[in-house]
DNA sequence: CCCATAATAGTGTATATACACTATTATGGG
DNA sequence: CCCATAATAGTGTATATACACTATTATGGG
């Protein structure tokens, strides 16, 4: 029986990489009754809020890098969740969601938040309102 | 110009992965010069400090899942920097550093040291003691 | 008015990651 | 002593990610 179970370790990206994969993780599972993956929630959530958007303008929302976006739209628009609804001929995308998109987003959305709410929970409030605005600065650098 | 520029999303589970991604992207930008990532420094490290380990021991010191571990040892061993030094005959493998692979570490490590004092400095000492046991909470959820 | 540049989208390729599964060897309970 | 199970390592496949690059269209300075 290991003594050092999951002790953080001297590497502070190591730690952050850790609890990044493990929170993904819940927030995976949470979501899987919807078929949707966080990474693919996160995305109809910014469309669902910030209307319709370009692909470049969606991508620097989510700060995803846009080509990175580009090939998770895929499967999203084949499956009839995101449209694109820009005039014809024009050079840009218009993305947005579709009908069935909203449905599945307030589905989804459902489990979201049991997964932000068991995060509070498990976290505290104070300690998840210290833990953000911490994770912030880092993005920043 | 977008005035909401890098503020922290609702989700948390984006928040940390935004920073993990950003700190990666710092610590893998410092590690360059020794032509190592972040992740391959995170092998030789625990290497170079837990001795010959097989790969499950590996992958669970490291907390990494024991697949991935198989994929990420491939180029090091290729490189000839970690070495399989179990008997004849043994099941197991037994991973170590060769002495190419402790000089790669030593000459690493400076980049490395390089990266954490950069967070240190950036985040503040105490901001950083307050986040690493948050970080682990979130691990162990 | 036209061409160099910017804006926009996408592809080729590579790394990092893990789940489901297979293969092989070790081992202990009957 | 032997076979069911555990321990160990690896492969097939898929998602998530981003860098270097290409292709196309828009646009503004001369």
């Amino acid at each position: 029986m290991p003594t050092d179970e999951k002790k953080p370790s001297v590497c502070n990206c190591l730690n952050l990489r850790r609890a990044s994969s493990a929170l993904t993780r819940i927030y995976d599972d949470k979501l899987s009754a919807s078929g949707l993956s966080i990474s693919q929630f996160s995305i109809i959530k910014h469309l669902n809020y910030y209307g319709p958007l370009s692909v470049s303008e969606l991508a620097s929302k989510i700060r995803l890098d846009r080509t990175t976006l580009v090939r998770s739209l895929k499967p999203l628009e084949a499956n009839g969740l995101i449209i694109d609804v820009s005039q014809k001929g024009s050079r840009n995308r218009q993305l947005q969601l579709s009908d069935k998109g909203i449905a599945k987003y307030k589905e989804a959305e459902v489990f979201w938040k049991d997964a932000q709410n068991y995060l509070e929970e498990k976290l505290g409030k104070e300690n998840l309102e210290t833990l953000v605005p911490l994770l912030s600065m880092i993005e920043r650098l």
